[in-house]
Order: C-alpha cells, then structure tokens, then sequence
DNA sequence: GAATAACCGAGACGGTACGTCGCGTCTTACG
DNA sequence: CGTAAGACGCGACGTACCGTCTCGGTTATTC
C-alpha cells in the first residue's frame, strides 16, 4: 500500500465538477456534434467555471475523449480456442460500437482533431486505441504461441490491417460497418495466416485464456 | 479544354484569383498546418477580398482540397499480369504519396474536417479517395475475371481493407507508412483469396483493361 | 474645398452603431455607475459586436467621454462688461452642470480612469477640460486687456485655481456644489486681482464680446 | 503602544504578514502603477494567502491607502505670526509631497477609485486629506481670531479653495505642480481676505502654536 | 501539556469581463 | 458584374482576477 491511510492530499480537485463537465461534454456532443460543441457550452451546462476545464483539461477533445473513455466497455476478451471466430466476435463489438450514433461520430471527430494535435494523438492511441489493440493483440499471440500462426508473421501489421479495415469505414463511411464486415475482414486478413484453425486437444487453458502452463 | 467542366466556361471569374487563392491556401498550409489557416489568411495573402474565396467555394477545406488536387499525381496503373506484385506496386506509390509531409497531413487534416461536414467528406469521396481506390479495384476486377480471384469475394470490402490498412497508419500514425507495409498488407490480405498468383496464357485481356502489351 | 465633390471616401464606418454605442454608454451609465459599466454590456446594448467598439475607441473611458462630450452644452459665454459678474455667471453654469446627478459622477469617474491612463488624460484635457477652461481664459484676458486685471498675474494659473475648487468638490464632495460656492471663488480668487469691476465708458465692444479695436 | 487603536489588542493577526502585505502593495504599485496591481499579485508577493487580505481589507484601494499612510510624514505645522507666510510654507510641503512621484501618482489613483467607492471616499477623507485640511484650517482659524481674517469668511470654502488648486494640478497635470504655484494659489486666494498680513503684538501664543488663552 | 480554535499558506472553485481571432455577410468604389 | 477592401454582428477563444470556499498546518491560548 503506497500512501498513507489518509487522503491521497496531493489534489484538492472537485470529483463532482470532474463528473459534471465530463457529463456535459457528452449530452452536449450528442445534441449539436462534437464540432458544435464549445469549452465555454461545457462550462455553462455543467455549471462550471471555464477555467476548471483549463485547469485540468488541454483541450475540449480532451474532455470527450475522457467521457468517451467511461462510455466505452471494454470489449470482453472472448477466447474459445478457434482463433478466427474468437477475433470475428471482438471485432464484431468493436465495430458494434463504433457503429453507434452515440459513439462513433465523437471517436470519428477526436481522431480528426488529433490530425493537428500531437498530444491528443498521443492521448488517444495511448489511452484509447492501443488499450483496444492490446487485447487483439494478446489473442493472436495466444494463436501464435499455440502454432495456429506462423512465427514469421508481424503482429503488429496485423492487427494494423485489421484495425485499419474499421476504421476506415468509421471515417470514410464508404461502406457499411455492420457484423458481415466484420466477418469479411478476419475471414480475409486472418486466413492466409491460420496454420490450424483450432487449439490442439492437449493445452488446457486457465480461466483467464491464458495458457496456464506458460506462466 | 483549360478549364475543368465543373466551372462554367461563360463565367467572368478571375482565373488569376482562382490560382492566387490555391498557392496562396497550400503554402499557408504548409508553414502552418491545415488548422491554423483561415480564410482571412488565405484571402490577404492572395491579394484577395474574402468575398471571392466564399463566392467559389464553400469552406476553406474545400479550397485546400482543390489545392491537393493540383499536387497529387495519378498513381501509374502497372499491369504486369500478375496481380500481387501489380496490386505490391500500386500500393506502394499511394503510399509514397501519403506519406510526403507536403501532402499526407493536409487528406490527414481534410479527412479530419470531413467528421463534421458531410458535404466535404462527399467531396472528398468522390474527387479523391474513390479515384484512387477505383484504380485498384479495377486491377482486381480484372484479376477475378482472369481467374485469380474466386468470384465470390466482395471486391468494395476487399479494397476498403486494403485501403483501410494505409489509411489507418496514415491518420494514427501507430507504425511506419512504408513499402515493407504496402508489401505486408498485399500479401497478407490477397494471399487468401488469390487462387492462382498469375495471369493464364491461354488468356487475351479484353479492350477496357489494359495490357501491358497494348501500350 | 479639400475633397472632390463625392462622399468622404476615406470611412465606411457605421454612423448608426457610434450613436447607438454612445446612447448604450451612456444609458448605462447612468443606472449602473460607470465603473459597473463594461464594454461587452455597451456593445450588448447597442446591438453592436464589440470589435466595433474596439476598431474606434481606445477604452470604455474613450467612448464615455465621446459620449459625455455630446451631453455638455457649451457655457454661454456671458459678457456684460463686469468681469466678476460674467465669470460668477459661468462658473455657476459649469458647477450646476457637475452638480448634475447624471453628468458630475461620470466626468470624475473619467478623470479617475485618467490617473491611470495617460492617453485617456490627454483626450481629457483636450477635448473637455480645456475648452472650456478656454472660454474663461478668454474672458479674463479681456478683462485685462480691458485694464481690469493687471498685466502681471499669470491667468493660466488664476483660471487653474478657480477650476480646482470646483474639481475639488467633485471629487472629494468635501462640501457642497452650488451657486454659493461659484459665487465665493469668484469672489474670493478675483477679489485680489480685479482692479476695476467694470468696463471702462470709453470702451465700445462688438457683438462677439471682444474690444473691436484690438482686432 | 506597538498597535495602533483600530485594530483590536487581543487580535491573533499577524503583524508580519501585514507588513509583507502593505510593502507588496507599494513596491508593485511603483513598478507597475496602482491600476495593474491586482490582490492575487500583492498575496503573491508578500507569500501571504488571499484570503488574509480579504480578511482585515475591504479593498485593494483599502490596502494601498494603509500603505501610503506609512510613506507621508505630517507637514509641519509652521506658526510665524505671518499667516501668508506660513501658508505658503504648508502648502508648498504638501506639494513637494504630491509631486513626488513615489506618492502622488498613488495618491490621484486613489482619488479616482474613490469615485466609485464610497466608503474608500471617506476613509480617504478622513485619513488623508481632512487631516492635512485640518493643520491649514487651523491655521486660518488662528489667524481669524488674531484678526487677520475677517470672520465673516467662510474658512472651509477657503480651504477647499486652496487645496482644490492643488488637487487640480494633481489629477489633471494641466500646469506644473511645484512651489512657485503653492506661493501664487497664497497670494492669490489669500490675499483678498487678509486684512493685516502680522500678528498683532499685544497677543502672545503657548509653544504650541496655539492661543493659550483659548483653550 | 493536551485540546482547541483562530489564523495562516495555498490554491481550487463559480463567475465576469477582458481583448483577440475568425466566421460569413454586407457595403462601397473601382475597372 | 466581379473584384479588393474591409466594416459589420456574432460567437468563442484562452487569460486575468474577482471574492468565496475548503484544505491541512501552525500557533497561542485555555482547560
């Protein structure tokens, strides 16, 4: 236990603004647009000085993407032992998600704004897009360490390739961003790499999905 | 024919405003970024009333966009008979092009902009990405009618893949937009679908595609 | 005759928003006090965006003093022959003016403003205070050309004395601001100087008030 | 008696950071001129809370009157016999005082804040300029009962007669403030009233200065 | 000599207004 | 009529301070 059993001291900031102007910032995005929506609406609606979002907040993509952060489920790590339909059903949340009026425009509109925003580039891949790619990620290392993929093959492209198939549908809109893409893009990206589609019989795997042997 | 068919020839328009206010909008653009210009700016640097600019177009993107046409070269459509390399190659000139700092942040920056305007991104579609992606498609198209490629595959989907993959490095930045990339997409994402890497000899390539023995 | 035949060319500016911007100024003024008064509540009244005021007035002090300008009507400039009556005339005239709720407050609010604002002090002195410090000035130089007053006293200082009684009490309200008081400076300050009350027989004036012959 | 009577014995205030207070107060007046010294900035640099000013002070107005107290030593009180004389002795200290830039300046911010600011009017009033009014008045009033003055002058109208010359040149700086004024405003204002320049020799005075048989 | 309460520093808070920028519209004079 | 120029009403920016309000920490009585 790092710190006393006191308060953490170290911050006198308000939760409950911290929660309103995240709170605002969201209704606000689904009524006008994020490109409607103003620090200083924020501030009124919340009840909130402005200088409170400054103080805490660079920007106001910043802000949503902090609310967005508490919107979005972590999309639960499914792991049936069949790699394909294991990634088809993750990309299919995902792009469930994204698919939604109350989320994706606004994920749509922080990546926009990060095209002249390093920082909140940086804030996003960090906080918001690698955490997602993280948990795909695991899972094909989890194939892979399995032999249902070849060790020559870069992970990291790949869940590029995949990845990039959604999103260029979430900001291009050339194209549907439905269950049946989802299908299409693993089925696609994942089969010239599948060696052997399912776990062999003698790995037992713990609860979490992870090999219980490997750690 | 010098001008494009999307302005009236009868116009009394000034064709030295027009191109004032385009060199005017692409090298504020590049000494400030996309978002730090505004229309005041390219109007005073063009020697130009702000009236003009509102007058032909509708957004300052609008002119930034016309103003990347004039950079971006048409890809070359090689066609050497075998798809994968053709499709490698393609590829690998987009991507060249995306990634030169004189022109990928600015599609990066008008993407960006198309979040929230969708007359632009409709633009931007049709004048810009749809072009580009057309060119693919129609080397794949003639790949499945050479029998490469199984008729069932759904050839928007598989270009949007392609295409999504370049897109997302492009706009994430998460990874290098290189040509080992243009190589690794290609092959992961046609390696599964191509059935045969080249084109039958028995085979004559009709009138609309292009032989290469034609040219 | 300077200028061509045609209007003034040299200004687009908005005759109607400088009268409504002098009228909310002023207005507003009067049922806050100036000090409550802000730009923004000037240009909200006037109907006006505030760049407007900004573009034409230094300071909330400028527009005000504008405005206060078009309120003060010049003092008739008494002459009847008898310096010490005229300038008891006068200075009644100028006290009953600052004694006017909605006229004194403002003008000390601006001179107050001024000993922080060198500029605003200049505009002060110019365009308010001088002018009609000029008309007494004026009468009492006749009378000493008239032999009234003898060519010793410095009349500059003589005139800044009597004003700044009546400042005083402006700005201090350490006494009351009226008639009696007009009439005790006068008396008081001139008393010393005057060497005869009236005009001499021999003397004719014109109708503007100055000796004809001396012109 | 260390305290001074206005604030209460038992109080737990510390005096250190009252002194802090009033020094930040008069050193950030003289570097930046008393508008642009805000409360925040005084707090600042005396290290000292804000709340600890808005404790013992209604105002910053409040604070820089206190620490201008301590920077005016009383005028002496000069007592000749010759009441023109002495006179013009006070008045030129009280101008010298004004002149200089350390606290005139102050001093005419002070004056002007006063304009909207009723209670720092009278604070004003009473701490600053009543006081040194008072050593004049007191004077003319000596002066009157030894008969140099008739008593039917009204000696707070004479009062303000002179200082108002003087505040004049203060606020406006219409003209210069220095002593050659102070002896004109004397022999101008007083010269009129005085009907014997000297005491009469029958009187004799207390080594205060003031008629022993009066008190 | 511990309890306690006033005062302290620090600074976050809800606000108001600042002075600036840029929007898209409108007006004027010129070619 | 299209143009260069730029004023206009407007909205938002990000900053400065306002005066109030917790926070612990310190200090000087009071029990």
């Amino acid at each position: 236990m790092p710190t006393s059993t006191t308060r953490p001291l170290a911050s006198r900031r308000s939760e409950s603004s911290r929660v309103a102007i995240l709170d605002a910032a969201l209704s606000l995005c689904r009524e006008k647009g994020y490109a409607k929506v103003s620090i200083e609406a924020i501030a009124a609606r919340a009840g909130v000085g402005k200088q409170t979002i400054y103080r805490w907040w660079p920007s106001k993509a910043s802000v949503v993407l902090e609310a967005l952060e508490g919107v979005a489920a972590r999309v639960p790590t499914a792991d049936t032992g069949d790699v394909m339909a294991d990634m088809r059903a993750r990309l299919a949340q995902v792009i469930e998600l994204y698919a939604d009026e109350r989320f994706g425009p606004h994920l749509g509109a922080l990546i926009g704004e990060a095209q002249h925003d390093p920082a909140l580039r940086a804030d996003l891949l960090e906080r918001y897009l690698r955490p997602r790619r993280a948990d795909a990620l695991q899972r094909l290392q989890l194939a892979r360490e399995e032999g249902q993929l070849p060790g020559t093959v870069n992970l990291d492209d790949l869940a590029d390739v995949i990845f990039g198939a959604v999103y260029h549908r979430l900001l291009l809109r050339n194209g549907p961003l439905d269950k049946a893409y989802a299908h299409f893009v693993i089925d696609t990206v994942l089969a010239s790499c599948v060696t052997r589609p399912r776990r062999p019989r003698t790995r037992t795997t713990s609860r979490t999905g992870r090999p219980a042997a490997t750690r």
